[in-house]
DNA sequence: CTGTTAGCGCCTTCAA
DNA sequence: TTGAAGGCGCTAACAG
């Protein structure tokens, strides 16, 4: 009933009339311990329902076996399945997550950073907010041994430690598409220019199209900061041309949503007047009555797991090698390949 | 760039030719200390980029300042609601938030519990798996000493702490609404039998259609084990009746949403043929050109907040009274209410 | 106002 | 194969 009843190592050592060294020992399994002994420890342990106290293990290894997550937002179906395979792979590991949701407010980035550096955590998975700009923390975190692997939102600086995805495979794929169903004025939609991930995107989109030989039409590239008032704006702008594009690549899948909404109060009807295709690969378009025509699949789970990898591995190197040699896997970048997944239209 | 020189409360004290605890107190503000003093020791901590190595006051003041938070999945728009504003809650006094992801599997949902209380966290959130019949680990987190505080699907059992929405008014104002729209063939997609809560909205349905003067028809209570295949079965069963209802309650939005696919599979029309009502008010139906008619809002930020709030009443009374007046908290209950939402048709 | 001392629970040399 | 002793970084009596 009391809390501080929690048996400790010297209270098995002081019953069994031993050394605490040498319960420590027998516990861990240490070999140069009878075999005996050891076995009596154990089961004076067990019936003292002994457990040990992890906080004195951290203090006393400098370790804290969790890792911290940074996400801009937990509902989005993406992070949510990213988060669970971390959380798979951590515990495999016998290591806690601690979580972060920075809402794309970097000031709240940060501050989350921060709170997880006090904490000690082993390391960090970020995907960063969209519209951070500063990444002074990067060296911050190095300073304190934290290593940090990125994933998703990426910050475009040399020699971090990122899985991305190619963004540039799920593009083509998808003009492709459009243009085999007879598509030829196609729009896009893509998000705040200085993300590294628009750029990408927006090199995929013009490269797309000349294969096709289709001319540029830079009207019909348009950007939204992925509020739902720009995402609303921005297909506005390309509804209102007048030489009205007939399908639209967007950013991801809930600009899509705004999309469609937008479009169908201007009186126009998705997959008849105008077709879509996003990024995510968003799981409830099985629910739409009238889904994109198709979603370019990023695979979130795939992502989280290789990051997760990425950081363990980068944890294992600070533990082992004291020395420098992480440097020998400082600034690894894995590609993950996008794909096309065709709705049931 | 070598971890092992993170400054300490010696090297400071070392420098300042003072004692550690001189030190300690002036970081800590304690009032004894002189002004210039205090001013010194902060200008050097600062210069040297000191930071307190949490691992060590964790151990010494025996606590993590750290809470479990355990859901059966993110990514219920739900849940990763109730989570945000847990971790709000949280942040404001200064701790950290691990997170468990219980998918629903009891098995799986114990082993979070028991690594959590290995981790020593200084409390615990818990929305039970559907299916978890077992509930020791109570009285194991009691003796523990760290105390629980359960929400939205919240066990059967007497003397625990939880929040819990009133599951009644919401259902009663769905009856009404369809009653009022006309409708006399009122059926309902319950639960698993073994919830309370599926008790509790079976209840309130009989009793909104007695109050509507409304007989029972004992065919149009059907049960769902929630899984897609399950919320299938359950709606066939009710469109294949002869006298086939025209307006369904069900247990929670995303049933409805298998229900609503199942139902255009058999060819009727939603909103139309058949109308729904379900709980959770699924932020998504706004983008849904056929949305149930209206959503029970059960309000997942407030649950979480008021679980959190209530939580951290635990842990002060925990730490301040030593003794049991714990128990004058031990078993609170706090009723939430729920609340029909209209949607835009 | 400040220093001394002791100890949280565990692990790990070093010595026997 | 075992014990004794020391220390991780910090806080908190108890003394001055």
């Amino acid at each position: 009933m009391n809390k501080s009843k929690q048996p400790t190592i010297k209270e098995i050592a002081k019953r069994l009339k031993i050394s605490t060294s040498t319960v420590s020992r027998a516990l861990n399994n240490h070999p140069s311990i009878g075999l005996v002994t050891t076995m009596r420890v154990k089961k004076l342990a067990e019936e003292l329902n002994y457990e040990p106290n992890r906080t004195a293990i951290f203090f006393k290894q400098r370790k804290t076996f969790t890792i911290g997550v940074i996400l801009p937002s937990l509902s989005e179906a993406f992070f949510s399945a990213a988060i669970s395979e971390i959380e798979n792979y951590a515990n495999s590991k016998n290591y806690t997550v601690i979580l972060g949701q920075s809402l794309d407010d970097p000031e709240r980035e940060l501050k989350i950073i921060n709170t997880m550096k006090t904490h000690r955590v082993d390391g960090i998975i970020l995907s960063s907010a969209k519209n951070t700009r500063e990444f002074d923390y990067i060296d911050v975190l190095k300073n304190a041994g934290i290593p940090i692997v990125f994933f998703d939102c990426v910050p475009d600086i040399p020699n971090i430690n990122a899985i991305v995805s190619n963004l540039k495979t799920g593009m083509l794929q998808a003009i492709d598409t459009f243009v085999s169903c007879g598509h030829q004025s196609i729009a896009f939609i893509n998000g705040p220019g200085h993300l590294p991930a628009s750029k990408e995107r927006e090199g995929a989109f013009i490269k797309g199209l000349t294969n096709n030989n289709i001319p540029i039409n830079r009207d019909y590239i348009v950007y939204t900061d992925l509020s739902e008032q720009g995402n609303e704006d921005a297909i506005i702008k390309l509804v209102n041309l007048i030489d009205r594009p007939s399908a639209v690549v967007s950013f991801n899948d809930y600009v899509t949503l705004d999309a469609m909404n937008a479009v169908r109060k201007k009186g126009l009807i998705v997959n008849q007047d105008i077709y879509f295709i996003s990024y995510a690969n968003y799981p409830i378009w099985k629910y739409m009555e009238n889904p994109p025509m198709a979603s370019i699949e990023q695979l979130p789970g795939e992502q989280g797991a290789k990051a997760s990898q990425m950081l363990f591995d980068l944890i294992d190197i600070n533990v082992e090698g004291d020395s420098d040699d992480k440097s020998a896997i400082q600034g690894q970048k894995i590609v993950l390949e996008s794909k096309l997944v065709n709705q049931h239209l």
